[in-house]
RNA sequence: GGAUCGGUAGUUCAGUUGGUUAGAAUGCCGCCCUGUCACGGCGGAGGUCACGGGUUCGAGUCCCGUCCGGUCCGCCA
């Protein structure tokens, strides 16, 4: 038997027991007569100690580092105890010490803080994984999972797997693609998602639906992003779209509440698409904080549901004076509450900031609102002090406000004024990763005008349903659109789709729809983001056909797990909490993959 | 496809205006130490300054290119 008991588990109680523990050496000290020997395993770490006659017997070959050692001794009670420790009560008088296996010295230390930099760890990956952060964020992992597991489960919700080589059918993200060997020049793909044999499992009548799955996509990376991940992905028939969000809010309860011991509010706010867009200037807001937008001037028919609300604006009419305000598709501004007072050098780094390719503003104004009523602003020259004032109002400051505004094209202002409200809130200490706040995004449009293809493509997916009302609309509308600069005139704008995203912290998590499971829309459908009736029968004619075939209504939401184990645990990257992540240019240098392959089986797959 | 930061000892980094023998910490090796747990003390080894070219009397330092890595934009239904 190697083991009788693990390094974590000895206590004082356990006391005259002899045991037999192996480990990797953590570290060892010596002192002429005595050395300490503490070896680790998965469950923590226990001290071992050599006496004077075993110590002189293997002498200078005490086991170095990271060493695999099996130690059979007695429990004994420290005389000086270590309370950092679980097991820092206790020691292991060794009375027999076999090494097991060998070990080079690694190229950083084993240690909570290690000293390694990320590209070293990473080509260790396996000595990496040995360090307790690791290891708990991978527990973490599971414990996000086996709660996900338990809740399906005990909700009616089947796993069910589905094929990784499928057929390509890109419509968003690139495909990777597999090529074929018994069918020289044809490939397969690999899924971006199983979205197609989900739906089919729901004609099949498996009206509950879940799997923990791989999904892969050949697009460029991030901190938050790899080229495959996995979705915690689920489907349901006869559902509307309450009954989802029901649903799946009970998951996320469930997983805060056993993972984290939060118990999250009994319903999650809600808040359409148009709303996040005009008050937050994204699709994913971050609600810790206030600091909405105050939108001055807005092309009228962009946001329907608020765009009349800057009629009263002062800015809102053009030629009031200041070029850069006049020319200006948009004017957005953000209240920063009791810093009127900021001094000139901070407005310079903010301009700077913005002006970042990054961002891609001209520039930053300003209003000083003071303490005292008075208005100083970067524009005063342009304007009388009561026009200020009526600026003010309309963004309901109070005194001692300082007032940011960004002028220029609609999409790249309002991205710009979302990036400026995090970069504030981040700064004003707003942004606290404890705290822990779910937001659903309901009402998407449907489509997205892509002006680089001068088409309108799917904004979620191709087989998400619009809202019943304007299923009509879209039936009749031809999707071919003759005036580029006002895409937004066109009827497909504000159709709104049954999708809804679930939000946390200002990161999407999960993100759903209710299907389209007629065949007829469903042709219009692919019509409207410009596929010709062959290629989608070409591409998607099994599905067409399946809801040919008694295919009752169903909808369905898929969650990123790796994100959502980086925030439950506290990170920015969710290559902590992948075992074997790609780096940023999608190589795992481990494997020193992706790698040429011989000549032997370019020829047989026929490159 | 683009922006930006970085690459110096096993590792993490410093290296001033271009100037003599490139430093620190940690790790590693040796000796000493019987209660440490980030042990301590003394001593030692360890460098193709990513690679290639250029400027210069002289380049770790300046310029150009390449490679590698981080972050971001585009992209990611």
């Amino acid at each position: 038997m190697y083991r009788t008991h693990t390094c974590g588990e000895l206590r004082l109680t356990d006391q005259g027991k002899i045991v037999t523990l192996a480990g990797w050496v953590q570290r060892s000290r010596k002192f002429g007569g005595i050395t300490f020997i503490d070896i680790r395993d998965r469950y923590g770490i226990t001290q071992g100690v050599l006496n004077e006659e075993l110590n002189s017997k293997i002498d200078n070959n005490i086991p170095g580092r990271e060493y695999v050692v099996q130690l059979k001794g007695l429990v004994v009670e420290r005389s000086s105890k270590n309370i950092n420790i679980p097991t820092g009560s206790i020691e292991i008088e060794i009375k027999e010490l076999n090494i097991l296996s060998l070990s080079k010295i690694p190229p950083f230390t084993i240690e909570d803080n290690s000293d390694g930099g990320e590209d070293i760890r990473m080509k260790f990956r396996y000595l990496d994984l040995r360090r307790s952060v690791l290891r708990k964020n991978l527990e973490l992992r599971y414990a996000i999972s086996r709660s996900t597991r338990n809740y399906l489960h005990e909700n009616g919700f089947l796993d069910i797997e589905t094929p990784f080589l499928i057929k390509s059918t890109p419509e968003g993200a690139r495909d990777f693609v597999v090529p074929s060997r018994m069918e020289p020049g044809l490939f397969y793909a690999l899924p971006q998602s199983p979205q197609t044999f989900k739906q089919l499992l729901m004609v099949s009548g498996f009206d509950r639906y879940y799997q923990i799955v791989k999904c892969f996509r050949d697009e460029d990376l991030r901190a938050d992003r790899q080229p495959e991940f996995t979705q915690i992905d689920c489907e349901m028939t006869f559902v509307e779209q309450e009954d989802i969000l029901v649903m799946f809010e009970g998951l996320i309860k469930r997983i805060f509440l056993e993972v984290k011991q939060i118990a999250l509010p009994n319903a999650f706010q809600r808040m359409t698409w148009e709303e996040a867009m005009w008050n937050y200037g994204n699709d994913k807001p971050d609600i810790r904080f206030g600091l909405t937008i105050c939108n001055l001037r807005v092309l009228s028919d962009i946001f329907p549901a608020f765009s009349k609300s800057t009629a009263t604006s002062p800015l809102y009419l053009k030629n009031t004076g200041f070029p850069i305000f006049d020319e200006a598709q948009s004017i957005l501004a953000i209240c920063i509450p009791t810093e009127s007072e900021i001094t000139r050098k901070e407005i310079e780094l903010l301009s700077e900031w913005v002006k970042r390719p990054q961002v891609g503003m001209k520039g930053i104004s300003y209003i000083r609102y003071y303490s005292d009523g008075s208005i100083k602003s970067s524009f005063d020259k342009f304007y009388s002090e009561s026009f200020l004032k009526e600026i003010v109002l309309y963004c309901k400051s109070e005194p001692g406000d300082l007032i940011l505004l960004l002028a220029g094209p609609e999409d790249i202002t309002r991205k710009a004024i979302s990036e400026l409200r995090l970069f504030m809130g981040e700064k004003l200490r707003k942004r606290n990763p404890e705290e822990y706040k779910l937001i659903w995004i309901i009402d998407f449009p449907l489509f997205e005008y892509n002006s680089e293809l001068g088409g309108w493509t799917a904004r979620h997916h191709p087989f998400t349903s619009p809202k019943l009302d304007q299923i009509e609309l879209m039936m009749k509308q031809d999707p071919k659109i003759l005036n580029q600069e006002a895409y937004f005139e066109h009827p497909f704008y504000n159709i709104r789709a049954n999708a809804y995203d679930l939000v946390l912290n200002g990161n999407e998590i999960g993100g759903g729809s209710i299907r389209i499971f007629q065949r007829e829309l469903q042709e219009k459908m692919f019509a409207a983001i410009g596929l010709t009736e062959e290629d989608a029968q070409y591409k998607f004619g099994f599905l067409m056909g399946a809801f040919e075939y008694g295919a009752p209504p169903h909808g369905g939401i898929a969650f990123g797990l790796d994100r959502l184990c980086a925030i439950l645990g506290g990170s920015e990257s969710i290559r902590d909490f992948i075992a074997f992540p790609k780096n940023n240019s999608g190589r795992d240098t481990m494997l020193d993959a992706p790698s040429k392959i011989s000549l032997r089986q370019l020829k047989e797959l026929n490159l």
